[in-house]
Order: structure tokens, then C-alpha cells, then sequence
DNA sequence: TTAGGGTTAG
């Protein structure tokens, strides 16, 4: 009650939309708003921010670019840290962030970057997002200039900047550089050590993978919290179905499921895709039913893959049989 | 606590 009394209706007003935005409903919440403006609300920097974040999660950043510039800039109110982020979130989210940043500055892009260089107070949050959309761009160029430029405006990057980086050279088979990211200044957490698994994995490096999974093991629950989690066991089981090791695989999976760990439908799908490569496909039909027999759902991908496997093995019954229950499940 | 936050698996 009492804090009814000390809020105002602009306060209460953002809490509402707020509410509707966290529910996802971004087109009621966008009404709403301009309903509120009709009866003569004015809104404020954070109705506003709120209204960005509601077109960028509809994907339609200009609609977002639309509130920035007559609304925000006009208002003579400064665009936040909270602004941009949004905004930045809102370019990765429609994987604009390649245009906007090789030279192609048009429009909202060239609205951003420009935002981007006035605003004091950005952070590793926004400097990690970018850098995260220009490895997965492959702009690895303008990943060291905006590192430069994190380093110019004395931002530290976090355990998650250099995860982003260790990933991009592990995913490109760089392990060395990756190795070398983790130095005194980067205390290497799960996410690092997976990253670094399914590249060991992928140069068919298993001894070592062995080496670091057992290292991870033995640590328990250390202070940097480095332990085993269903990612490691993914990416482990993936590196081996794909490196020919398939019945290590399956033992490895078996082990799990009788000292009960935590596995999801990554892990059965993974199991299923090997099983198919190796092309024992009824096995990997029961591998199936073993799933949901668990209580696992398995999804639009664990179909797909079962449902080519079947078509290249001359299963066209099977085959069309489960794209039919796809469909009754709605997956397609 | 009226708004935004980033990394790993099929």
C-alpha cells in the first residue's frame, strides 16, 4: 500500500508493460504504450527502453531505431547503457551485426555505431555481445579492433569474452592460440574447458580429452568451479561417434544411464546420429523409444536425423512412418 | 524490484 502512494502513474505504467514484455507479449505491451501516450502520459527513458527491447525481441530493430530517434533523441533524454545494449541485442538477435560492421553503414546501422562511440560508460556485457556476432561472422579482424578498443577504454574483458574467443580458434582447430587466451589475467571456468574437449575431440586427440575430463573430475567442485556437466558428456560422446569410436561411446552412455546422470535430448540425439552413421538403424529406432521410454521428448532434430538415415537405407516406410509423427507432434 | 547482460553440445 504504501508503495502505491509513493509510486506515480509513469511508474506504474512501465511495471504494467514490463510485465506484459516479460509474458512476451511485445504487441500488447507496443499498444499499450501509445494507448498510455493518447491519454496523456508522457513516457519516460525506461518506458521507452522497454518499448525498444519489445520491437528488437520481434525482431523489427528498426521499429526499435523508431523509438530512439524521435522519441528518446527529441525528448532530449540520453540513450543509456540499457539503450544500447538492447539495441546491440536486438542487431544479433536479426544477425545484422556483419552488415553493420563492415563499412556498409546505413540507417539504423550507422545510428548504432555512432551511439556506440558516445556512450561512456559501455561494458564488457556489450563489448562480449559484439564480439560474439563477429566471430560467429568469422570477422576476426574487427574482433581484435573492438578487443583494442575494450582495452583503449579500460573495459576488462570477463571469463566470458575470452570463452567467446577460446571457442572461436577451438571451433576453427586453433588450439594453441586457444590454449594461450588462458593466462593469469583468465581464470578458465567449464565453458573453457568444454570449448577446448570438442576441439581435442575433433583433432582426434582422445588421450588428452581422457587427461582433462579426469583432471575436471578429480577437481570436484573446486573454487572456479570447473566440474563435469551435461555439455562435457555431449561433447565427449559427439567426439567419439564421430571419431569412430562408437562402442566406447556406448559404453561411456550406458555408464551414464545406470549411475542415473543428468543427460537431455542432446545426448540421446547424439547416440541416435551415431548409431545412424554407423548404419545400425534399428538400434537406433529402440534408441528411440529408449528416450521417451526415459521421459526424454525428442525434437524436430532427433526426426531429422532418423528420418534422412531411414530415406538413404531404402526405409522409405519407417521413414515417412516417423515424418508422420512429426507432423501429429507438430515438429514440421 | 519501473528497463538491458554476454560463453560451451546434436
Amino acid at each position: 500500500m504504501l508503495c502505491l502512494i509513493h509510486t506515480t502513474p509513469i511508474v506504474e505504467s512501465n511495471k504494467i508493460l514490463d510485465s506484459f514484455a516479460k509474458m512476451m507479449q511485445y504487441p500488447t505491451a507496443v499498444s499499450l504504450s501509445h494507448r498510455l501516450e493518447l491519454k496523456g502520459i508522457v513516457p519516460s527513458l525506461v518506458t521507452l527502453n522497454i518499448l525498444i527491447n519489445c520491437f528488437c525481441r520481434m525482431g523489427q530493430i528498426t521499429f526499435g531505431f523508431s523509438v530512439l530517434r524521435p522519441k528518446i533523441l527529441k525528448r532530449s533524454y540520453e540513450p543509456d547503457t540499457i539503450t544500447l545494449n538492447t539495441l546491440i541485442k536486438g542487431f544479433c538477435l536479426k544477425g545484422r551485426v556483419k552488415k553493420a560492421l563492415t563499412r556498409i553503414l546505413t540507417g539504423d546501422t550507422r545510428a548504432l555505431v555512432q551511439l556506440l562511440g558516445k556512450i561512456d560508460d559501455s561494458n564488457a556485457v556489450m563489448y562480449s555481445r559484439i564480439i560474439d556476432c563477429l566471430c560467429k561472422h568469422k570477422l576476426l579482424k574487427e574482433v581484435t579492433n573492438f578487443l583494442n578498443e575494450m582495452v583503449l577504454k579500460t573495459i576488462n574483458p570477463s571469463v566470458y569474452t575470452y570463452n567467446i574467443l577460446v571457442d572461436a580458434l577451438c571451433k576453427k582447430g586453433k588450439l594453441k592460440e586457444a590454449k594461450s587466451m588462458i593466462t593469469k589475467n583468465m581464470v578458465p571456468n567449464m565453458v573453457t574447458c568444454n570449448s577446448l574437449i570438442d576441439c581435442l575431440c575433433k583433432l582426434g586427440r582422445i588421450s588428452y580429452v581422457w587427461d582433462l575430463i579426469h583432471e575436471m573430475h578429480d577437481s570436484g567442485k573446486p573454487a572456479n568451479g570447473i566440474r563435469l556437466d551435461v555439455y562435457t558428456l555431449n561433447i565427449l560422446l559427439d567426439g567419439l561417434c564421430k571419431g569412430k569410436r562408437l562402442k566406447i561411446a556406448q559404453g561411456v552412455f550406458q555408464d551414464l544411464l545406470v549411475k542415473g546422470y543428468c543427460i537431455n535430448v542432446y545426448t540421446y540425439t547424439i547416440m541416435i546420429n551415431g548409431l545412424c552413421k554407423q548404419g545400425l538403424l534399428d538400434e537406433a529406432l529402440a534408441m528411440l523409444s529408449k528416450m521417451e521410454g526415459n521421459g526424454c521428448i525428442p525434437n524436430a532434430f532427433t526426426f531429422e536425423i532418423l528420418i534422412c538415415a531411414l530415406f538413404e537405407k531404402d526405409g522409405n516406410d519407417k521413414a515417412e512412418k516417423l515424418l508422420r509423427e512429426m507432423i501429429a507432434r507438430g515438429l514440421l
